[in-house]
DNA sequence: TTGAAAGCGCTAACAC
DNA sequence: GTGTTAGCGCTTTCAA
């Protein structure tokens, strides 16, 4: 292994020159500049990422904690910030947060210990609280995928409320009434704020909203499994709507997983969709595109999110002035594809 | 932050000692560890990772090197080795590999530099030689989905030849004799041992070979995109398969992704599966499970592999002894489903 | 513009 | 069984 110490001896200066060589920082000659440049070319010397992190206390490595790498979506996230990561030079360090606040609140102080300043985490048990005190602690952190209004400038969002909105409307403007809601019962913001959506789209439309046609998912084991569990949670609730022997023309899905799973529980049913009963989507993940009729949904950009939230990152950690106090919100989009169709005027 | 000092100045003992009762290591009277460890839970103290990497040259950090964590194949290695790694301990750093074998080298190197002892690798573009050497360096590196027999040690894999060989026989067995191939050009061993196994299955069966059935995807640039395109790829081979005007009775797919575009692509043309064409996958993913017909494929167990290299790379650098010459050999298993159509005799 | 030197928090050899 | 001490490779004052 070399050194800074063996770079300082072949070029004939001292290990702070190379130091303020390598990291291009401090006054350094020109023409000294350029030999120590050569020699560590020369030499292959790459700096020690852990003595470096030792003295400094920060080691330019991105922090991820999420509860499963195995789902795409949180995949997505992981790829995403991986991307500006390796753009931006930081290494890439994982915190599998599990299934609860001890979990990641473990997985964060585990990265700060390797000396991770920017950290990235999808928080799903955390309370506002925890998340906000840790924000004071570690001026790198941000929030993916949730917004607490006292931390806003470190939450990266999508605004789930306008997604239900828009979805309700699409099934609203081609005829649909009668539409029922299969929502899962994470104890996050999201499936209430979809919901909220839902309602006000209903109301605004002169529709009185059914609460016996919300149908919220009792999976509570199956669904910390990722893609599967969403799938598997889709097929019972479908299965509950379908045993109430309510009328229905449409369904909204919490997310594409379990819209899908809906889907392959109506068609094995019997039920045509989309002539039958229409489905539309959240996430707009793989799957979406490729059941048969493919997925009307809603775009959730979580990789484009993540790219955001690890550029967000490494500004708070740099030049706070211009970053601070801006909100970061993104916009979700509809799909339209084929599984809901268009009802004729009753 | 408490350092080590802090817990020895505390306890009233040395700094070695509390280094012993941390690590476990050496000899420590009872009482004193006691103490010492009353103090540790008291102060909250957590060892510097980074002095630690840097004067024992190990950092506990498992590294992992793939090309695209978006890809649940690949989402899973991942899953699994984190498990393994929380479990024993580790924490996990990403080499995103891209795609190419200087992205792979050049994550290696990252993770080198961060004390990574123990390194698992999904290699596609590296050479033979490249992977021989890098083992020979790190006791610790493990190759996973692939084999090199002069490092068998290191490799764990699957029988992919296998795997081609049990999709024909089932086929077969099934009364299909004019079966399509759809493969992918990846320049590593997969698809080849895999259409070997096909090829070993038909000729024991006492059939022909046809060539001009083995479609391999041209799209270069889109395979790099993951599952998308792997989707993309199968829908392309299958049209130029329709397109060849050959008569087929079932398809065999390199993996789901492309099966499932196939299926699509024959779907999209009125072509019933399985009712005119069977086809057969490979991987086992979760989009075989919810397509419609349900994908009959081949298992890939990729979770419990990752956690089997997760695990081998952690014993080749503890106990060498038991762990050497040993060969890691996975089985690949006919999942049954509903893609295959049984053909009545001819 | 450059160098000398202290020290980051820890481990491990050696001494007692 | 426990303490002393010399670094690991680097950054960063402070002086020159």
């Amino acid at each position: 292994m070399v050194t800074i110490k063996d770079v300082a001896r072949a070029a004939n200066v001292s290990t702070a020159t190379v130091s303020r060589v390598v990291r291009d920082k401090g006054q350094v000659g020109d023409k000294c500049r350029a030999k120590v440049q050569k020699i560590i070319k020369q030499l292959g010397y790459r700096p020690n990422t852990n003595a470096r992190a030792l003295v400094s206390k920060r080691s330019d490595t991105m922090g991820i904690v999420t509860p499963n790498l195995s789902d795409p979506f949180f995949g997505g996230i992981a790829q995403g910030i991986e991307e500006v990561a390796r753009q931006m030079q930081y290494k890439v360090m994982m915190g599998n947060s599990l299934h609860d606040e001890e979990g990641e609140i473990e997985a964060i102080a585990s990265l700060r210990e390797n000396g991770c300043e920017n950290i990235i985490i999808h928080s799903k048990y955390s309370s506002n609280e925890t998340l906000i005190k840790l924000c004071e602690e570690l001026p790198g952190l941000v929030l993916i995928n949730r917004f607490i209004p006292s931390i806003a400038g470190r939450c990266v969002w999508l605004d789930n409320t306008v997604g239900g909105r828009i979805s309700t409307e699409y099934l609203l403007n081609n005829n649909h009434k009668d539409i029922a809601v299969l929502t899962s019962y994470y104890n996050n913001q999201d499936p209430h704020d979809r919901i909220r959506g839902f309602k006000m789209a209903m109301e605004m439309a002169g529709h009185t909203v059914k609460d016996e046609l919300i149908f919220v998912s009792d999976l509570k084991q199956v669904i910390k499994q990722g893609q599967n569990g969403g799938n598997l949670e889709g097929e019972s609730t479908a299965k509950r709507l379908l045993e109430s022997g309510q009328k229905f023309t449409a369904i909204i899905a919490y997310n594409d997983h379990m819209a899908v799973g809906a889907m392959n529980l109506l068609l094995d049913n019997g039920i045509r969709v989309p002539e039958d009963v229409s489905i539309i989507g959240f996430d707009n993940v793989y799957v979406s595109m490729i059941v048969r009729p493919q997925l009307t949904t809603i775009n959730y950009p979580v990789v484009q999110m993540a790219k955001y939230a690890a550029q967000l990152s490494i500004d708070l950690t740099k030049d706070k002035e211009n970053v601070e106090n801006k909100t970061h919100l993104f916009m979700p989009e509809l799909i339209e594809r084929n599984s809901v169709y268009h009802l004729k005027e009753s």
